[in-house]
DNA sequence: ACCTGAACACCGTTCAAGT
DNA sequence: ACCTGAACACCGTTCAAGT
C-alpha cells in the first residue's frame, strides 16, 4: 500500500489491516506484510513486538469506529444498546475475519475499546451491578459468536469448502432477534439464578 | 500414545486428542502426531484427508459425550436446557482449546451433534418456529463464546503472556446467569422484533 | 536508529517409489 | 493397501552485520 521506505509502526498496521480487509487473516503473514512493504521480515519487528501484538493493534483499529462514532444518548437505553449493537456489527464485518481477529485480541489483553466495555457503559444506565457487567459480556459474546460465525462461514464459501447458500441465512433481521432475547432477558430482576 | 504401527483412521483421532487434551491446539501439528504415532507425517493422509477434516473429527469426539449423556428428558424444558447447556460446557472445558475446535468444526461443515441442534431439540417442545431454532443458536454462541475466552485466556496465561488471576472470574455461577439472561428472554412471545 | 542477509526451527501437503 | 523419503512452498522470530 505504501511502497516507499521509511516504515513506522503505523505504515506497518496500515498495511496490515488492507491485507486483512482484501484477502483476510490467512492470508496475513508477516512476510507477505513485509513483501507489501517491499522491505524485509526483520524490519517489521523493529516497528512492531510480534504478530500477536500486531493483531490487536489491528482490533484497536476496527473497534474505534463504532466507539468513537456513538450514537446520540437521549434515546432509552435499550434502543440505545440496539443501535450500539448493530455499530459494532457492522465494524466487524466491514474487516474480513473482523470478529475473529477482535475475539484473538480481546483474549490476549484488555482492548481501549472493547465491545463489552461500550455496551456496559449504556446497560449500567438502567441495571444494578453486577447485572450490567455480566449482561454487558453476555451480549458482547453474541456479537462476536454471530459475526465470526457469519465470517467463517463467508471464508470457507470463498475457498470453495463449503456451498455458497442463500445470503439471507444470516441477516441482520436474526441478529437482532438474539440481541432483543438478550435485552429483554436482562430487563428482569428474575434473570438471576437464585 | 499408540506406540505399535498399523495406522487407523480410528488411531489418529485418539492421538490427535490425546496431544489436544495435553499440549493444546498449538501443539496439535501434523508432523508432531506423526512423530508420537512413530511414522511419517504423509502417512497420516492415507488415513484422514486433511488437518481441517481430522480437527472436525475431534470437535465430533468431543460432543459424543453431551450428546450421549442426555439428562432424563421428564424434566421441565428450561432446566433440562439448563442441564444441557452445562453438559455441553463441561465437555469442552474436558479437553483444551475444547471450544475453539468445535467453534472452527461448526464453521467447516455440519456436526453430527452440533450444540444447537441438541439444544434446539430440547426448545422446540416449548417454543412455535422460528423462535425454537434462532433461541438455539443464540444459546450456542453464547456457550461457546463464553468457553473460548474461558480456554484462551488459560492458554495464554499458561504461556506466561497474561497474568494468571483469579480463577473465580470465570465460574459457573457467572456461565449460568448468562444461560438464564436467554432462556428468560426467550420465553416471552414479544421478543421477536416487530 | 533503522534495515539487510541469513539463518533457525518449524509448518501442511503431495507423490514417486518401495513393500 | 499402506507407508517411506524427499521434496515444495511456505511460516514467525532472531540477530550479527551493515548504513
Amino acid at each position: 500500500v505504501a511502497l516507499s521506505k521509511d516504515l513506522s509502526r503505523e505504515k506497518v498496521v496500515d498495511a496490515a489491516l488492507a491485507i486483512l480487509a482484501d484477502h483476510g487473516l490467512a492470508a496475513l503473514s508477516m512476510r507477505q506484510l513485509a513483501s507489501t512493504l517491499a522491505v524485509q521480515p526483520g524490519a517489521l519487528y523493529w516497528h512492531v513486538e510480534s504478530k500477536q501484538e500486531l493483531l490487536a493493534q489491528l482490533a484497536e483499529r476496527i473497534l474505534s469506529d463504532p466507539a468513537t462514532a456513538t450514537p446520540r444518548s437521549d434515546l432509552p437505553p435499550d434502543q440505545h444498546l440496539r443501535l450500539q449493537a448493530l455499530a459494532i456489527r457492522t465494524a466487524l464485518l466491514a474487516v474480513r475475519d473482523g470478529a475473529e481477529v477482535v475475539s484473538f485480541a480481546l483474549a490476549l489483553r484488555p482492548l481501549e475499546h472493547s465491545p463489552a466495555a461500550m455496551l456496559h457503559h449504556t446497560l449500567a444506565t438502567a441495571l444494578p451491578e453486577p447485572d450490567a457487567a455480566w449482561g454487558a459480556q453476555t451480549l458482547a459474546h453474541y456479537i462476536l459468536g454471530e459475526v465470526a460465525e457469519e465470517q467463517n462461514h463467508a471464508e470457507l464459501a470463498r475457498a470453495g469448502i463449503v456451498a455458497g447458500e442463500r445470503a439471507a441465512a444470516y441477516s441482520t433481521e436474526r441478529f437482532l432477534f438474539g440481541v432483543q432475547v438478550i435485552l429483554h432477558g436482562l430487563t428482569d430482576a428474575n434473570a438471576r439464578p437464585t
